[in-house]
RNA sequence: GGUCCGUUCGUCUAUCGGUUAGGACACUAGAUUUUCAUUCUAGGAAGACGAGUUCGAUUCUCGUACGGACUACCA
């Protein structure tokens, strides 16, 4: 019978959500949507010494600005097979440790990790490594060499004891792999991995697979780094005797820093100056801060989008997609195998693309707390309303990249400049342009409306009537109005400022540059 | 070191044995824009290497090189 699917992202909440990590939930999610399914978030925290305060909220906030809505899970409702959470599922781990045990596929053992630690250094200063395994269980201290009358006093007496896989000797195991194809690995290659730590609470590896299990798990979609241990995890199934129930496995290709090679990590973020995570974080143990694409203002879609292509690629050309499209075409088997190293750059352009495909009306709505913020006008103030706004957004749509260029890029659109590019004053201004301007402040005060195609003819009218040629005339024009040399379109940012405030910046500026010849 | 995974323009990638090896980002040049940006056009730019299979390999197999992941009572 064909199983409903189901898919989970099980992060652990060691710190904030990397890049990869939302990547991974989202080829999880879109898989889900594709075939029906569930997409469920299960947290996976049973490491205590590892835990990180806020990390968990971290990521539920960062799935859901992302648009990645989990059908269950922590932080998104309760499905039929909660707690999600594992430090909430701990009483439900140990007996499956003990099944194992009882079936001879696992065992307990008491060497304690600093035990361990001693004898990892003296194998490695004999230039070799240690590993617990079927060349070296039977000379420690567990439930193989032990009578089983001690094993049991021990236990009783509350020694500390861990329980261990016993992996077979020479036997292959298959990890079938959507995306590799059959990776094979002779068992004798694996170690006996801790299963179930003396804590009282089980490791990944066990709680991974019993609640897989439980919760009915039909696909693990997941980064490479668990290609290693994948067939610990399918003995884990085998022995267990849900063989027949294993989820498939898709091993996602790594994430990898933009220069040079390796993993993406945090330190490539700061050292490269773009964001590693989804949302900011600060780091509730030094404090430190770290910068988050929602900040940052990218959009989500576009975020998504660009998620997506990294490691993913569709049939054909296509390079921007929505969340339905994804939906409606992704599939596991056009996952690339081999790592992807991130872009900054074009993360960039796929917001500068989003950008432009909003609607003006959107975009004039999030520039005007903005604008609120930076400049204190009144509240009826005209460079306020919904009109100048947008008309705003329409001069600057194609030159800017995020939403907070509106204002960084369109200063002189909001207030007049206190300064000249004096550089260009220095080399264009003519004493004779006095008149010109002078005369042009005349004529336009004549106008009666000032339309695009009045001001152009002022000015032209203007020019002429002083044997000028316009072009003479504009980049200076554009200097006294803006501060600047280049910038929006000259005619349509008269327009947008309306007569008055040309008319005052004129001769704000004819003083201007009377003060910059005069310390020449 | 061992095990596993990988390798097409600088980067992300298309190609499912036969292509002038395609697209996008970035870059360069030209046109448009009386500025800059946009837009448009053009350009440079790739199958790691060596064998084998085949009429024919980027594509299949093997080896080499290089890169990566893993190698905890962490996930």
């Amino acid at each position: 019978m064909e199983r409903k699917v189901r898919v989970r992202f099980a992060p652990s909440p060691t710190g904030p959500l990397h890049i990869g990590g939302v990547r991974t939930a989202l080829y999880n999610y879109l898989f889900a949507k594709k075939h029906g399914g569930d997409f469920i978030l299960r947290i996976e925290d049973t490491d205590q010494n590892r835990y990180v305060q806020g990390a968990e909220e971290y990521i539920i906030e960062a799935l859901k600005w992302s648009g990645i809505q989990p059908n269950e899970g922590v932080g998104f409702g309760d499905g039929p097979f909660a707690p999600y959470r594992q430090s909430d599922r701990m009483a439900i781990y140990r007996q499956y440790a003990e099944k194992l045990v009882a079936t001879g596929h696992a065992y307990y053992a008491f060497e304690s990790s600093e035990d361990l630690d001693l004898l990892r250094k003296k194998m490695e200063a004999e230039k070799s490594a240690f590993s617990y395994n079927s060349t070296t269980r039977n000379n420690l201290i567990n439930s193989l060499t032990l009578a089983s009358e001690e094993v049991d006093q021990r236990i009783h007496e509350g020694q500390d004891f861990v329980i261990r896989l016993l992996i077979p000797i020479n036997e292959e195991v298959v990890v079938h792999d959507l995306i590799r194809g059959e990776v094979v690995v002779s068992s004798s290659e694996l170690d006996d991995k801790v299963l179930f730590k003396s804590d009282g609470m089980p490791t990944y590896h066990l709680a991974n697979v019993v609640d897989d299990f439980l919760m009915q798990i039909t696909h693990v979609i997941r980064g490479e780094e668990w290609l290693p241990s994948a067939p610990i995890h399918v003995l884990l199934y085998k022995y267990l005797g849900w063989e027949n129930v294993m989820p498939l496995f898709a091993h996602l290709p790594l994430l990898l820093k933009p220069d040079g090679n390796g993993k993406l990590s945090k330190r490539d973020g700061d050292r490269l100056g773009f964001p590693v995570f989804p949302l900011n974080w600060t780091d509730p143990a030094t404090g430190e801060m770290s910068s988050g694409y929602r900040e940052k203002n990218y959009i989500p879609a576009a975020f998504i989008n660009m998620l997506a292509l990294l490691g993913w690629h569709g049939s054909g050309d296509q390079e921007m997609f929505s969340l339905s499209e994804l939906i409606d075409i992704f599939s596991l088997e056009r996952v690339s195998k081999s790592g992807a190293k991130f872009d900054p750059e074009k993360t960039k352009w796929f917001n500068e693309q989003y950008l432009r495909h909003e609607p003006i009306t959107k975009l004039a709505n999030l520039l005007k707390p903005m604008v609120e913020k930076k400049y204190s006008y009144h509240l009826n103030d005209r460079r306020l309303s919904n009109d100048y706004l947008e008309n705003v957004v329409k001069l600057l749509l194609e030159r800017v990249q995020f939403e907070h260029e509106f204002i960084e890029k369109g200063d002189y659109l909001f207030e007049s400049p206190t300064t000249l590019e004096e550089q260009i004053i220095l080399k264009k201004w003519k004493p004779e342009y006095e008149v010109f301007f002078s005369q042009l402040v005349k004529n336009f005060k004549k106008t009666e409306f000032f339309s695009l195609t009045i001001i152009e003819q002022t000015i032209k009218e203007t020019a002429t009537l002083l044997q000028m040629k316009p072009g003479e005339i504009m980049q200076l024009l554009r200097v006294i109005i803006s501060g600047v040399g280049m910038g929006v379109d000259l005619l349509g940012m008269l327009e947008l400022l309306g007569k008055d405030e040309v008319e005052n910046r004129i001769d704000n500026g004819l003083k201007m540059i009377m003060q910059i010849n005069s310390a020449k």
